[in-house]
DNA sequence: CTTTATGCAAAGTTTTTGCAGATCA
DNA sequence: TGATCTGCAAAAACTTTGCATAAAG
């Protein structure tokens, strides 16, 4: 999927979400919602306001963390904590399901998906009688670049 | 394991561990140990400082929280988020590797563990030239008393 | 007796909130 | 025009840190 033409479903699906419930699509939604959609895939809170004052875009950190929590609820974002005390941010239109390996040496964060791993949750589930959701796994360890380094 | 032998062994991996670094193993740290050993499997920092402070034991918060990350450290406590801004904190000695089902109405959290999907995590790993260290899967969804709850 | 640990209070980090004024539908 | 938003600054929630004093090895 192009990115513009992500962008465009992203701005349709927050407009559909606002209209059925009577919120508004104010310029500080549409702008935060550009910035976040036009190019970057994960991101933390911080490092997108940096970027929107460095465009010359000067919303509030108020208006950004109500704006993502916003995005979540509308189903175009996904909150991950990867074991840091802040959230980091993906697409979740444009962007099929994955999960993550994170090096923990360099931060570097890889995705994979794996269609088996799925299933036996499905199982799991099912055993303990559980409606799952959602799900978060991610593998920490070295990656081939940092292994060597490692004791 | 009964719980006294693993506090013995607890102790036993904290001083080999302070041993060896030419740390100190000071009667806050006992203490800290035993209260964590002894009983609970998984907590919250706070709750367990209240729990040590309902034992007449007053040791400070700043202590606590080193001692924690001491604790970590040596491999006694896996420390855990589950997608919300404080730790929860689980032994690892004493208690086989598990991943977790998260309630997301009443906040249960059960356990499992599945050989199959670790296989598949390896494969994974290999396959990315990653070396694992460890990793966390929560599944969150509505456990069988909150599953009619919900919408 | 040297190095490491503790307690206190203050600072830090990330996120949330109350409120008054501004703005969208 | 009325409900929702924004920005600000202050609060919140949790954790970390600097420093003086205490205590372990």
């Amino acid at each position: 999927m192009p990115q513009a033409r992500v962008l465009e479903g992203a701005e349709a699906q927050l407009a559909r979400y606002l209209r059925r419930r009577r919120l508004k699509f104010t310029p500080e939604r549409r702008l935060i919602l550009r910035e976040v959609f036009e190019h970057h895939d994960h991101f933390e809170a911080d490092a997108l306001l940096v970027r929107l004052r460095g465009r010359g875009i000067a919303v509030s950190k108020a208006t950004l963390y109500r704006t993502l929590a916003l995005l979540v609820r509308a189903g175009l974002l996904r909150q991950e904590l990867f074991g840091e005390r802040h959230s980091h941010y993906e697409h979740i239109l444009g962007h099929a399901h994955h999960d993550h390996v994170v090096c923990l040496r360099c931060g570097k964060v890889a995705e994979f998906s794996n269609k088996d791993i799925e299933r036996l949750q499905d199982d799991i589930c099912r055993r303990h009688a559980f409606r799952p959701q959602f799900h978060r796994m991610a593998i920490y360890g070295y990656c081939s670049e940092c292994r060597d380094e490692e004791a």
